[in-house]
DNA sequence: TAGACTATTTTTAGATA
DNA sequence: ATATCTAAAAATAGTCT
């Protein structure tokens, strides 16, 4: 208490407004990070919170170290990222899934062919030719394709949602799994930031307006 | 200028503390996740460009619209969490690459049955019962058995930093990929928030310590 | 549905311990 | 590197347009 201060300067008067630039001086960059990723991960926090929404949050520090933030938790939130049209969105599990049944449906064929085998060994006779042959290697580059399809899934879906209603190959299983995107747009900002919005399933395209500008204030591009 | 007004709801007089519960208000929410989401890639947003680190940002709206932020995209930043130890991290083409070089060991194998076979339709003759058996339902398996693997392997990698340096399963190929956390800790927000910070590679877990507290305000737990 | 307004609350840069 | 402190800057809930 007691007599006034000097009004200005009391403590620190080089609080000025934000540089927004990369920090110069290296040990004030690192306790910015800090402190702003602790902001950045409440208000992920405080928006799950207020409005029950999910989200998940990763960062590198400039010394490469990984921070998550997840709610539930970011295995949940990438997985519905990944499997949209999926209402427990788990496209490991789906394609897993499909897998087994793929496979299930080999052992019964390969049940078949060694049936006829243990014919062929006790009556000295094999089925011509074809039965047998590609049982292995082309089943295997079958699964491979899906395998691929999957790992190009993968990167699409997480990494461009360019793809529209009907763009993308899909997952490998067409019957299965279906792509119901009602839409999506994408947009890349110039330095590099992406920003993106879609609407994963049902809700058709029809109220919500999927592009919305983003310049208010740091960036340009639209969701 | 002029008089002084009512010195309180001059305009709006209900702006108190923010309320850290879910919103009852469905409009009010509704707006609330809008301004809020803007904010949170704002801030991501800004802590990139400040510090120069990498992030990405997924957030679900009450209505289940996905929304993202990455920098310098989330394709990129993911598979950096996916793949902390690989330069380029892309676990997907690695993974790949194993299983066609186990498709190139089948096929190999498959000839060398094919070969057999084809001894057996000429000469009457067939290996002893186990060659061909489980050729295609037990090679199938063991890949069932990867790709099962696999996905255990993103659940590990993406949800729960928790495994240590020798903790996790790794990926299957004990080889190949090399699974070199530096250390990391994993903790989880009593209501469900999950948050983590893990040393990827290098930068030993000497200097850093990785565990710090969370509860300045928004929670419990720590990184 | 989406902006503008604005009183308040919240975040935060820099300094300091 | 972590915790406080403080003034200034930024975000934002509710309201109105």
């Amino acid at each position: 208490m007691s007599s006034s201060d000097q009004s200005q300067s009391k403590k620190n008067p080089s609080r000025r407004k934000v540089n927004m630039t990369k920090m110069e001086n290296e040990s004030n960059l690192q306790v910015t990070f800090s402190k702003r990723r602790v902001g950045l991960f409440k208000k992920a926090s405080e928006l799950c919170t207020l409005t029950g929404s999910e989200a998940a949050v990763v960062v590198f520090s400039p010394g490469n170290k990984a921070h998550s933030f997840g709610h539930p938790d970011v295995h949940t939130v990438a997985n519905k990222l990944l499997a949209p049209n999926s209402s427990h969105g788990n496209n490991e599990l789906k394609y897993l899934a499909e897998v087994e049944r793929q496979i299930e449906a080999e052992r019964a064929r390969g049940e078949e062919i060694e049936r006829m085998r243990k014919a062929c060994e006790k009556e000295k006779w094999f089925p011509s030719g074809d039965a047998m042959e590609g049982l292995s290697y082309q089943q295997l580059e079958h699964l491979k394709g899906a395998v691929v399809d999957f790992g190009k899934n993968l990167e699409t879906q997480v990494g461009r949602r360019d793809v529209g209603p009907g763009a993308g190959g899909g997952f490998p299983f067409g019957a299965g799994a279906r792509q119901d995107f009602a839409g999506g747009v994408s947009s890349e900002h110039a330095a590099g930031f992406q920003y993106n919005t879609v609407i994963p399933y049902d809700q058709g395209a029809g109220e919500e307006d999927m592009s919305q500008d983003f310049n208010a204030g740091y960036g340009r591009g639209h969701f």
